[in-house]
DNA sequence: GACGCTTTTGACAGCGATTTCGAGCTGATG
DNA sequence: CATCAGCTCGAAATCGCTGTCAAAAGCGTC
């Protein structure tokens, strides 16, 4: 069954006694071909266990079949959900994912985009990189992309974006609704767009509900779990008073919850917590963390199906998705 | 700079005013070139902009530059520094990995392997596949197959294993050190040859330190979170006493954790708990889990690394990974 | 049975590299 | 000055498949 070096396309045809186009027709219902010769094909096909070489195909058609996806990091948790997303919208028809990490560097990105650009990738799907708006535009007249987390329009580029304002906004509601008043928050990156609009939204919950916002009570991390830790140090020497606490993701949020716990303050009994981004995990913590559901992977999703829209020329659709808090037990009603 | 289509071989051959094999061979160090030559090449290679199509190159050589990873969840946070690790190792040399999950499912993975064959991969990477062994020694015949978490050897094959026994052991010791002599165990699906491994290490420590092996303080659980939970309210009702517990995989700690946590049962004051595989997010668990470091980034560099060497025909030498004990703040002496 | 149309089919030219083969140069040797 | 070995470098074949083009085959009609 299986034979020792690959069965070429050109033996098919042989065994089946027609040419090698009749052969590639069949493959790829690109015309009628008579009954019998179809029969014939196939059987000589499945005698051979044949399978089509990719690689001359890529060539051949100038499509290479598969689409290049820039992470920032392959093992952050977040984007994984995101990469299974794309994985499985991609499947379908038959492309295939080609994943590096960006390491959150702007040189490294590049590289990564001339890495796929050398590889044909058939479009680029980037999750919120840091390359600049402008290059990224540049490679949109080469080739499809698919950008998540910025905001641009342009011909054959389409971004998905969150409405990561509105989120933060209703985090920090909820926080209000549950009566605090003093509510902290650990940033994301300046520099990132999503870490921007978050802190927009917790500034503009505070406004609204008419109280203050207190710059001594903002931190900044760098999304991961440490910076969460630092932050909360940070915020526990400063000696200033607040009961309930928001930070810009999941893993931050996991950082300052271990700070908290060593330092004996109750969540949520002293410090209310919530996240963002609904990690996995964040459902087994202790306790299960309240977050902002941004489904990591219908992102995913998502981006995939823009991606083969863009690359089949069709319009393309991006669902909203939706975003929304998901309580559970690390936030509750301000004591006292 | 960026050209509008993609600058070919040949278009940079004529720029420099010499024959695309010139270039070829500059590309490729194929051979003595004048330096003159050589220089009119990197000119228009810079002028240009141009960077060769990795497809065509595998066309032409039969080699596709890319090798297969074969992962049971690509959004398994186990899963997922080995894939970086991988990425790492092949980065250099040029090769890209081409990441497909297969689902802890045996067609599925056949498929991918399919998938795999027909992009032509140099090679592919198995983590801990459900794949039979002979199987997968069938595909061995036909490319360089690297798997993880088996015992196989064969031409054209390395096997990469961790000594889960030995560290098992490990851990169960570390808890029996601690005073502790009921000791439960939640373990890996029965299938899954880590687990047995894990659960055999365990026991093997019972019975050195001369513990009673209870069968009913053993738990069977999926390596998810969930079972994890589940396992243990399993344990409890059996109104079973225990003052310690090594979970199989830190997920199923996890779990473990939380049903402690609902019970109001202390970790560590009530129960020691220790898991398996240090994932990052164990750092940052509260108190921060004691468990089993395997690097699951240096597994998945030394096996892109093995795999480079088996492609390029060189004897494979796979060094050891150590495997050892963390301890954090999740187990502590046995009170009274 | 010839004629005009439509459907099938095969020959062949690419796709963009690599690689073999041998021609042209160079310099050294007799 | 002729001869030969050693370098460089170009022409052309090749990798496996697609897609165009025109020939061949099939079919209905008169």
């Amino acid at each position: 069954m299986d034979g020792r070096s690959p069965v070429t396309l050109e033996e098919v045809a042989r065994r089946a006694g027609v040419s090698p186009s009749t052969v590639s027709r069949i493959l790829n219902g690109t015309a009628r071909v008579r009954e019998s010769k179809r029969q014939a094909v196939e059987r000589a096909i499945a005698d051979l266990g044949y399978h089509p070489n990719v690689i001359a195909r890529g060539l051949a058609r100038g499509r290479s079949m598969s689409v290049g996806v820039i992470t920032q990091d392959i093992a952050s948790p977040f984007y994984n959900e995101t990469l299974k997303g794309i994985e499985d919208s991609l499947a379908g028809p038959g492309y295939a994912p080609l994943f590096v990490s960006g390491h959150w560097n702007e040189a490294k990105e590049a590289e990564c985009m001339a890495l796929l650009v050398a590889r044909r990738v058939d479009g680029v799907i980037v999750l919120t990189g840091m390359i600049d708006d402008a290059t990224l535009l540049g490679y949109a007249l080469r080739l499809p992309l698919v950008i998540t987390g910025r905001n641009l329009r342009g011909p054959n580029l389409v971004s998905i974006q969150l409405d990561n304002e509105q989120a933060a906004f209703d985090a920090t509601w909820h926080l209000i609704e549950l009566g605090h008043t003093r509510i902290a928050h650990i940033a994301g990156p300046e520099s990132n767009v999503d870490a921007q609009e978050r802190l927009a939204g917790y500034r503009r919950a505070l406004t609204e509900a008419r109280l203050p916002v207190d710059e001594r009570l903002i931190v900044i991390g760098d999304f991961h779990e440490a910076s969460g830790l630092l932050a909360l140090n940070q915020l526990l020497e400063t000696r200033l008073h607040f009961t309930a606490l928001f930070a810009a993701n999941d893993q931050m949020a996991y950082g300052a919850r271990l700070a908290l716990y060593r330092k004996g303050i109750r969540v949520p009994e002293d410090v209310s917590l919530i996240g963002f981004d609904d990690l996995p995990s964040s459902l087994y913590t202790t306790p299960p963390l309240t977050t902002v559901r941004q489904s990591a992977y219908d992102l995913g999703k998502v981006a995939g199906e823009a991606m083969l829209q863009l690359i089949s020329g069709q319009a393309v659709s991006v669902p909203a998705l939706p975003l929304r808090v998901i309580v559970r037990e690390s936030t509750m009603l301000r004591r006292g």
